[in-house]
RNA sequence: GGCCCCGUGGCUCAAUUGAAUAGAGUAUCUGACUACGGAUCAGAAGGUUCCAGGUUUGAAUCCUGGCGGGGUCACCA
């Protein structure tokens, strides 16, 4: 039995329309909902849609519906109307066959296996100058989750890094090493990698501005003087010479590269992150110049007389492009053209989401344009710019040139330390060995974090404030995990196996479910269609608050009726079912998170 | 200025995409640990959903116009 309670209301009512006034009722007018707790019932039909079909008064048509409901699906036991609102009541041996059946499914709410198309998204993304930071953190957090979302929801995801490892920015980093740097590398300086060649890449900012201020004292004024100073066309003639193979840029970009991978590859690890495959920009720039180069000879794009090459995009509503430099280097939308390419000719996706800040929204409607309806690449269609809010603090925009910015591997670190702190008070740790408390720390700290980002919704802005520390209680990470932690305690002492488990359902057939019980039941009902929405609303935020919903509710369930506290045996054994299950639920919203679950804390 | 996004109790966020009395956490106040996990639970207080119109059985949600905040309009990425 596992047809969905809410397909089957589908089809009678269909059914009662067919029958009764011989329409075809459109699916959309069809409104199922959870009834809320507040009145009788199960599940809600919305009736005031009916009416230009009926002909007559909400309630009417409720009642109607409501009879016929009963009389010809099994399930439904019962019915009332309240303003147009038709409140079902699902029979007993539904909820309990519904328990019955996934008590022991480890993969409740899961797609069975993948049916529904291959996907490719890219998340991360960072640039080879600087370490990771709050910003990083949502959008790989984001990324991770809804990969495995989907994945849950039948999709064949495939998760892609793009390294954007080359452009004037990288150069501007490597100037400084070797104009300051003394040869100093991750092992003399103790620096990780990545913090390492962010340092330079500061110090870069902090000189060429000294050098603008110089040139400005002399009388030039601000634009020119951003032009003119040495420093910057050092690193202009730097990119020219990296684009043209020079052997000694290559050597050192390599050489600085490496240490920033080692590092990135130590965050990536920490936050549980990983990639099926890793592109590098300075790999796919030079497709996207081919791609330039096509689109020229057949008069997509045009050149101007200093040899930049442009796209007029004005009657889509948007300006022109720029493509390629005057000087033929390539710009940020020649590589990703290069990628989309690429990445379709590796994969042969039906989509590809890309998942970058809001900031680029413009970036990806432009590349979205040239690819599909200039270009006229049919598979372009399938291209989704996942966009997300900034992070913000109480000061304002994060600037990494300016030092303003929340470090990934800092605040990580931190977290670890909190949790530690508040675990060790609270005392619950005593039996652990030395590596189990340290993992408990950072299951804690890390998880924490990332449920504090992934609550909220996507697109919004959200604020982070880094002096006051990240709750522990209320609607958090911890919470859930200490409530799936003490279920597990509980069913150890209830002495549940497996073999219970198969007899469950003679020995829970009889019982008659509570309204606290059928709550519980009812959420957890829903797990399925909730993966299904955030996956595709992109929205790991609405799964969040599902688990959250679904484990405060078990909660006080819990303190009100202690499922080892029950004399009567079949009770007895249905709570633990219900417990059963909803730490199977709990724990399967939380991996699509991200974010572990500890089986004592 | 053009275009895009956001505006919900003091603060941080929800509201199943148009439904019933707008929900949680936090902070404040009150109460509950001699069965099992108190990182818990119960209760109180706190709202003109930025403003003004409109659409309809129904609007925080949709449309129009304001106001406020952010983003973007680079031969930066």
């Amino acid at each position: 039995m596992n047809i969905s309670i809410s397909i089957l209301i589908n089809q009678t009512i269909c059914n009662f329309f067919e029958q009764n006034y011989q329409v075809n009722i459109p699916q959309d007018k069809i409104v199922i909902q959870k009834t809320k707790p507040e009145f009788e019932g199960d599940f809600t039909l919305v009736c005031f849609g009916f009416t230009p079909f009926t002909r007559k008064s909400p309630d009417i048509t409720a009642n109607e519906i409501g009879e016929f409901l009963t009389n010809n699906c099994e399930f439904i036991t019962d019915f009332n109307v309240i303003k147009g609102f038709l409140n079902l009541t699902i029979a007993n041996k539904y909820w309990i066959d519904f328990a019955s059946d996934n008590i022991s499914n480890a993969k409740f709410g899961f797609a069975p296996e993948l049916s529904k198309g291959k996907i490719v998204i890219e998340f991360s993304s960072p640039n080879t100058n600087k370490p990771l930071h709050l910003g990083h953190v949502r959008n790989n957090l984001l990324g991770h989750s809804i990969a495995a979302i989907l994945s849950a929801d039948g999709f064949d995801v495939k998760k892609v890094n793009l390294i954007n490892d080359r452009g004037i920015h990288i150069c501007k980093s490597m100037l400084a090493w070797l104009k300051w740097g003394n040869g100093e590398t991750p092992a003399t300086s103790g620096l990780k990698g990545d913090h390492l060649i962010g340092k330079y890449y500061v110090l870069f900012d902090q000189k060429y501005k000294a050098q603008i201020a110089e040139l400005e004292a002399t009388g030039i004024i601000k634009e020119i003087a951003e032009k003119q100073a040495p420093l910057i066309i050092e690193a202009q003639e730097m990119l020219v010479k990296w684009e043209n193979n020079d052997s000694e840029t290559r050597k050192t970009w390599e050489l600085l590269n490496s240490w920033v991978y080692d590092g990135f590859e130590k965050t990536y690890q920490q936050m549980g992150i990983e990639f099926d495959k890793i592109y590098y920009e300075s790999n796919t720039y030079t497709i996207g110049k081919s791609l330039v180069q096509e689109g020229l000879q057949s008069e997509i794009f045009n050149k101007k007389e200093d040899g930049s090459v442009w796209v007029d995009l004005t009657s889509d509503g948007l300006d022109e492009k720029l493509l390629l430099r005057g000087d033929g280097t390539s710009v940020y939308m020649t590589q990703d053209l290069g990628t989309a390419q690429l990445r379709h000719n590796d994969f042969l996706p039906e989509k590809m989401i890309y998942v970058v800040g809001n900031e680029q929204n413009y970036h990806f409607d432009v590349l979205k344009i040239i690819l599909f309806k200039k270009m006229g690449l049919d598979w372009a269609g399938g291209i989704k710019h996942l966009s997300y809010g900034m992070v913000e603090l109480p000061s304002g925009k994060m600037k990494s040139r300016e030092g303003t910015v929340v470090d990934a591997d800092e605040l990580m670190d931190e977290m670890i330390r909190d949790a530690k702190a508040q675990t060790i008070e609270k005392g619950k740790i005593d039996q652990f060995t030395t590596e189990e408390a340290q993992e408990l720390f950072k299951t804690i700290g890390l998880g924490a974090l990332k449920y504090f980002i992934l609550k909220v919704d996507p697109k919004k802005n959200m604020m982070f404030n880094p002096e006051q520390s990240i709750d522990l209680t209320g609607n958090t990470a911890p919470f859930i995990q200490y409530t799936h932690a003490r279920i597990s305690s509980l069913l150890d002492k209830a002495c549940f196996n497996s073999k219970n488990a198969q007899e469950i359902p003679q020995i829970i057939s009889n019982i008659s479910i509570e309204k606290s019980e059928l709550e519980i039941l009812r959420q957890i009902h829903e797990f399925p269609t909730i993966i299904s929405e955030s996956s595709a609303n992109y929205s790991p935020a609405l799964l969040a608050n599902y688990i959250y919903d679904l484990v405060k509710l078990y909660n006080s369930f819990y303190q009100e009726k202690p499922i080892l506290k029950e004399e009567d045996e079949s009770k007895r054994i249905f709570r633990i079912a219900i417990s059963q299950i909803t730490r199977t639920t709990i724990k399967n919203g939380m991996k699509l998170l991200g974010i572990e679950v500890p089986n004592k804390m």
